[in-house]
RNA sequence: GACCCUAUCGUCUAGCCCGGUCUAGGACGUCACCCUUUCAAGGUGAAGACACGGGUUCGAAUCCCGUUGGGGUCACCA
């Protein structure tokens, strides 16, 4: 399966942002998105449209402004005021985006605080964040996660779904879960209960679903209307004509353009290449301009529309192909922002005109960068270890990969969350970088610990109990909860508190000795202090040296949780035993 | 091959637009010390980066030129 694209792969999501303004080359020239303050972005007629002021704030515009550099202000600083930006190009990495400049900096930096220090520089932030940017009176946002279900997801699909989720709960929007099944050969049933399962492990859940595969008269009426726009037009070439022809332009250096010869086909061609049983394919006329519009996560992004190839809408077999539905569903399902990965981008420049020639708005782009793996390699090359199916089963919780893929790639710290409004709660599209992370299953492994440690009993009792751990209650939870990598993990402390252990005693006599000492039930958390210090008295033995031989005994391990909180759940009977040296 | 995107500590990043306040800041991880009658947690501290090469400049992470690395797209897939 190759990756699975999610339907788009990536999301976008919503600022609105404005446009932008493309860059050249050399990133550096880009800028960021601008927000729609800028002078800029009028360019893109689009933008404007969607973004929408709010009555007292009414611009955007004047709102989004740049970023700057500036410190911002210690918490986040939703100035008032906008003003308006002037576009400015950010640099290199472009940094600047906009929104940033709302929340500039959580992690302030230390001198930062001082915005005080720099009162002269005000620098222009934008005052609002996407979803203050949003509360335009008419529109509520609508985003969508499209998998095509031709493979399972991985951690690339799930930091779409999970964006494009926490976008629409930050603007109380809804989160459409789209299920991008229009090729028949490829998609299975199989894997849209997997999708549906994975997200529904993660815990995104979707307000409504949808099916491609249930639309398609929706798809071929767009496609007439196209064609009766003169913007869809029938060619007749094989597969196989059209492999030579992009051979032959790459040998000669030129970029594999199709060529639209079909433009020039008269009727009586066509009827006969139909009479010799030819279907026709249908491709999207794209207009040669410069195609622009406003990522949110991008900035501004042009397109030259002259390296664009019309994209085949309809093929042969009258199966429409995914630029064409994905647009008639985003215009239909009033989807407010697309957030993709950027791997879309080609579709997205293709979409900026298709939706037009429908008579419609194209939604607000957010283009997310690709992840790659811990070496640097591209997801999609390489699933394996990086599917949800299989972090689930090797013990990761849902909410470590939500905690990890909410922040990775933006400046905020990558902190444990166990419910997704955490996470929710400052979330903004426009504070995800335009360098592709790292995924790193490393870091998300130490996450997962810490997730564990902040999980109360009620998360994980049913688990519990499913992996066999019969007697593991809520004083047993919280005993161990601290100690672990993975759930399972709790079982050697299940065992050490309910069942068997095999002490490790070094010297006979002291452990012996404290024994002796073991106070009678009822045990609570204090027993240990009391009792220790007992045996410390009368062995003369204190720190490690009481310590350790104890816990060997008791548990059978030299670390693990404290001892104090173990000593009640184990009891005095077993304890008596294992410090005898006997398996108890 | 063409085109597009991208490039700061091991990792995620701040800074870059408006060159000096950057001996480059934070977080995670790592290491050390402290604390704690173990481990962990917590506290303190340390090590750790401007991809490379030119240029401009009194001064460049920041500007210019070029190179390199990584990713993506060039389907009758999505």
């Amino acid at each position: 399966m190759r990756r699975l694209r999610d339907p788009e792969r990536r999301l976008q999501d919503g600022g609105l942002c404005p446009v932008a303004l493309a860059q050249s080359g050399q990133a550096r020239r880009r800028a960021r998105p601008r927000r729609p303050g800028d002078p800029g972005e009028r360019a893109d007629p689009r933008a404007d449209g969607r973004v929408e002021a709010q009555p007292d704030r009414p611009r955007f515009p004047a709102a989004l402004c740049p970023v700057g550099r500036h410190p911002v202000v210690p918490g986040r600083g939703r100035d008032a005021g906008g003003r308006g930006g002037q576009a400015r190009p950010s640099a290199r990495g472009g940094r600047a985006r906009v929104d940033h400049a709302d929340a500039c900096r959580i992690q302030a930096a230390p001198g930062a605080a001082g915005c005080e220090d720099h009162p002269p520089r005000l620098w222009p932030r934008s005052s609002l964040s996407d979803r203050q940017r949003l509360r335009r009176p008419h529109m509520s946002v609508v985003v969508r996660f499209a998998p095509s279900p031709t493979g399972r997801m991985h951690v690339g699909n799930a930091r779409v779904a999970l964006v494009n989720w926490l976008f629409a709960r930050r603007n109380s929007g809804s989160f459409i879960l789209r299920v991008d099944d229009t090729d028949t050969e490829r998609s299975r049933q199989e894997y849209t209960e997997a999708i549906r399962e994975d997200l529904t492990w993660l815990g995104l859940l979707w307000d409504r679903t949808e099916s491609q595969s249930a639309r398609m008269d929706r798809y071929a009426a767009a496609a007439d209307r196209l064609r009766q726009a003169g913007r869809l037009y029938p060619c007749y070439e094989t597969p196989e004509e059209l492999e030579r022809k992009r051979k032959r332009q790459l040998a000669r250096g030129q970029p594999p353009l199709y060529d639209r010869a079909a433009l020039k086909l008269t009727d009586e061609e066509k009827h006969k290449l139909e009479a010799e049983g030819r279907k026709p394919h249908w491709r999207f006329l794209i207009e040669r301009t410069e195609i622009v519009w406003n990522d949110v996560v991008h900035g501004e992004w042009r397109f030259d529309g002259a390296k664009l190839n019309d994209p085949v809408l309809v093929r042969g077999d009258g199966q429409p192909l995914f630029p064409l539905s994905s647009a008639v569903d985003d215009i239909e399902m009033g989807i407010t922002h697309v957030i993709r990965g950027e791997d879309h981008v080609s579709t997205t420049a293709a979409q900026t005109q298709i939706a037009p020639a429908l008579g419609a708005e194209a939604p607000t782009f957010a283009h997310l960068p690709l992840m790659s793996d811990a070496g640097g390699q591209g997801l999609s090359k390489r699933l394996g270890s990086l599917s949800l199916g299989e972090m689930r089963a090797d013990g990761i919780e849902a909410m470590a990969v939500n905690s990890y893929l909410a922040r990775l790639g933006s400046p905020d710290p990558i902190v444990p969350a166990i419910r997704l409004d955490e996470l929710s709660e400052g979330f903004e599209v426009s504070r995800l970088g335009r360098a592709g992370p790292k995924f790193d299953l490393g870091e998300l492994r130490i996450l997962n610990a810490k997730v564990l440690a902040l999980l109360p009993y009620e998360a994980v009792s049913v688990r519990l109990a499913a992996l066999g751990m019969a007697q593991a209650d809520e004083r047993f939870w919280l005993a161990v909860r601290g100690n672990l990598e993975k759930l399972a993990d709790a079982r050697q402390w299940h065992d050490v508190c309910h069942g068997e252990v095999r002490p490790v005693i070094d010297d006979p006599a002291f452990t012996a000795a404290a024994a002796k000492l073991l106070p009678e039930e009822p045990w609570d958390e204090r027993t240990w202090s009391g009792w220790t210090g007992a045996v410390k008295a009368a062995t003369g033995k204190s720190g490690k040296g009481l310590f350790m031989p104890v816990r060997l005994a008791l548990t059978g391990a030299d670390h693990g949780p404290e001892v104090k909180n173990l000593l009640p759940l184990i009891g005095r009977p077993r304890a008596l035993a294992r410090l005898g040296g006997k398996t108890a």
